[in-house]
DNA sequence: ATTGGCACTCAGATCCATTGAGTGCTAATA
DNA sequence: TATTAGCACTCAATGGATCTGAGTGCCAAT
């Protein structure tokens, strides 16, 4: 319903007003660009997309700055993607190839993003509520602690060190560690609760007691860890960007330490055509972050999306860019999971 | 030989622009202080002060500013330690009370010291320098992959996955494990890489392929990952104070993110009477960080430092409560660590 | 040693005129 | 009907100019 010059000229707009900070007018518009037409016609251009508030005027008589909802349309119907240069798609390479643990290739993935995109980069921990057990394993480290340790099939390990009373054997440690291995590897996680729950009461005389130590525990690891986890980086990118935020950057910040609030962000967001979702400004019901945007991607392991990671800026921000960043970098997550997980 | 009175002026310019951010002239002062004497004579005393260059003037003819030496006069001459209030101490003792596991400890410990500071707060982790080794497991999670980890007596746990060539049976990796542990639990980190390498050449056939796999990914956990670490939290109270930082506080932030440079800064403070340490202003060496002090404490373990834990703020900063916090924080986490590890 | 008095300084607030990029509208043009 | 040139108008930003007041340094008197 909108003409296609218009639809040029928001474009254009939201190009210069990422490059140049500054509100756009019609004059600098015909100059930069090659429209064929004056300045005049774009002006009523722009009163068209004022109209169908694509973009506004800070105050009466200035150039006009992208909404969200100019900003939305731009990523949608009028960016393309921009490819990774050589150089970074090497640098990608170079970073994620090294290590097949999944703590290192997160942290590493994070800071890489984060420098890539000079944004502040995060990525979601795989979650542990699609995973299945891979391996449970009990320490004695010494006669009064066990390390307990859960090792699930997306690589993520998680562990803790819990009190016993004393007496108890290396071979009863061990022993309910078969027990617990026997009955629980492969399981989903959702059903260890069930099960585990039998081992204890099957299990008789000694074992039995640690088993009612343990088992509670390991469902904490379960559960109360199931809590999502996420691993921020380039926090300072953020306050470089200090102009782009109205006030202060504090309140940003302070958001985005939330990780609570971040997960709920990111698990709502729903992949678009490109396997890239992003929310814009408004979007997100965050009010502290109303002048951000997040873009993230998901990624995968044995087929199916585990996690997401992404990066979140202010509004004001080179979209295509980033959304290629993201998207390649997931990508390269995958397939270093995958390759060894 | 500054007379008593010029100090106690002194004190009183810290405290009141330490409240009110103003520069603080003469006639404030005798007015919310009682000197028992008139403000030319205060001015005198300012000019004693000026001379020995504990304050300085932003400008002609304003009020004063404590410089780095005057603040450093005011903490290690003129101020006492504010003891925590009581409702503090509860959430101390509440907070840290929980758990035995030192990742958690950790990581409630620096988040309840930037709760109570509102700066940004520290923690590192135990230095595996110093450390012995509790504890070597080697877990294989399938026949490709093993998960090697590192407990020491400081508690601090290290992992790392491992891939290893198809064809070992479980018994194989038992017996490594119990090789490696009986030549090198209650051995100092610094002696392992000479033993393992030993351990290496005694074994035969399977075993010794094994351990010629497995001992350098051993002595990479102790050395590469011996690399010191640090938890950060509250980063947004700093962005908070945005005020008291010349030009931007983005070089601040990306200074801090910096986890080397803050290790190197935060080993190298001497402790003074209080077992407290801190850097003021420009005694620290790095430069983005020429306008915030540091605020550390160690804490230990069976009677010796392990590491530190502090808060990192403006210059102008309440150095009474945060020594107060920082110290007690270190000795509750001592008690801490001390009851369980 | 302390004080009252006084001239002096200077950052910051306030006011005002100027400037210029940019707009909306209208009437002429293709 | 779409485009354009022209023009009056708006308003943020800029740059003096002026004023104000907190604060100083110094000196002579106590």
């Amino acid at each position: 319903m909108i003409p296609d010059r218009p639809l040029e000229v928001l474009k254009a707009i939201v190009r210069d007003y990422i490059a140049s900070k500054e509100p756009v007018g019609s004059k600098s518009l015909v100059e930069r660009h090659s429209f064929g037409v004056s300045a005049a016609t774009i002006r009523n251009d722009m009163a068209i997309l004022e109209e169908e508030e694509l973009i506004v005027a800070p105050h009466t008589s200035s150039g006009r700055v992208p909404t969200d909802k100019g900003y939305r349309m731009f990523v949608d119907r009028l960016s393309e993607v921009k490819p990774l240069s050589a150089a970074e798609k090497v640098a990608i390479e170079g970073f994620l190839s090294k290590s097949s643990d999944l703590d290192e290739t997160l942290g590493q993935t994070v800071r890489l993003l984060s420098q890539l995109t000079n944004q502040v980069a995060l990525v979601q921990y795989p979650s542990l509520g699609r995973a299945s057990v891979r391996h449970i394993e009990i320490i004695s480290i010494d006669d009064k602690r066990l390390l307990l340790m859960l090792i699930t099939d997306s690589g993520r390990i998680q562990q803790h060190v819990l009190e016993i009373p004393g007496g108890y054997e290396t071979g009863d440690v061990e022993r309910l560690r078969n027990m617990l291995n026997e009955s629980l590897t492969g399981k989903g996680l959702a059903e260890v609760s069930a099960i585990a729950k039998t081992i204890a009461q099957k299990a008789t005389g000694k074992i039995k007691t640690l088993a009612e130590r343990v088992t509670p525990e390991l469902l904490a690891l379960v559960d109360a860890n199931s809590q999502e986890k996420i691993l921020l980086a380039g926090t300072s990118n953020l306050a470089r960007r200090e102009g782009d935020f109205p006030g202060s950057i504090s309140p940003v910040l302070e958001a985005i330490e939330e990780q609570v609030v971040l997960l709920k962000l990111i698990s709502e967001m729903q992949a678009d055509q490109h396997g890239v979702s992003l929310l814009i400004g408004r979007e997100n019901s965050v009010d502290a972050l109303s002048s951000t945007s997040v873009v993230v991607s998901g990624y995968e392991n044995q087929g199916s999306e585990i996690a997401r990671v992404g990066v979140i800026g202010p509004t004001r921000m080179d979209y295509s860019s980033n959304i290629g960043a993201v998207r390649a970098v997931a990508r390269y997550l995958t397939k270093s999971l995958g390759g060894s997980q």
